[in-house]
DNA sequence: CTGATCTGCAACCACAAGGTTGTACGTTAG
DNA sequence: CTAACGTACAACCTTGTGGTTGCAGATCAG
């Protein structure tokens, strides 16, 4: 549990992919079906080289894999650092009612 | 739960506000216990301003809340955004176990 | 009142982000 | 071989981000 937390530019790294509107569709198309970067960027109003550059945050964040297929790269979702990402943000939630918790017994308490 | 979601320009908002080391610890500090912003600013090498300004993008982020107490300004949590982050990758890692499933029963098929 | 403290805000700066275009290279189709 | 396609990468521009300093306004202590 511990041995896979991720380092402090790690954690940057993937909620800043995660930060921008076209890159969580493209986390979103890829999770649903491995596609090629052309057939990707036929999907948005922008540059092959802009959605090249989206994929390539995506993929030092983690979050998406590159894989050769001839002429083509074809590119995958990766699941896990979405999950380490929600685990993180769920602990920071559990904190926040380790606390409440604490509170409400201290006021239990005071009623005694 | 469709209610509940945000939009674009909000999700932005929200994971670019976790995309900083410095902004995800003040996070924690503040699930934990509320704080003054100077209390806060104290925490960390650097200017008292430039902490002001994180707690300014958490704050448009919706991940924490200001109170006016006298001459101090209290930061506190607010677990709710928090939470929906956590739900919305979950829901993108859930896309790709319903594809791994379909995947299954396709060959399950394919072998009968 | 006076002075110290907490805050808000504006101006400024260096650098990174997100987009563009252009060029080059490997691979497949005909 | 040649042409078309998919990709990689560099140069460039504009805008935003993260930091600074400095100043002004509230508020509390004495």
């Amino acid at each position: 549990m511990v041995a896979d937390q991720l380092a402090d530019e790690e954690w940057d790294r993937l909620f800043h992919a995660l930060s921008d509107t076209t890159r969580r569709d493209i986390v979103l198309q890829v999770m649903r079906q491995g596609q090629s970067i052309s057939t990707l960027a036929r999907r948005y109003d922008m540059s092959f080289a802009a959605v090249q550059k989206h994929v390539a945050v995506l993929e030092r964040a983690g979050l998406v894999h590159k894989e050769r297929r001839g002429r083509e790269q074809h590119v995958h979702g990766a699941p896990v650092v979405l999950h380490k990402a929600a685990r993180l943000l769920d602990s920071y939630e559990l904190i926040w009612r380790h606390r409440a918790q604490a509170i409400d017994a201290l006021l239990a308490e005071e009623e005694t």
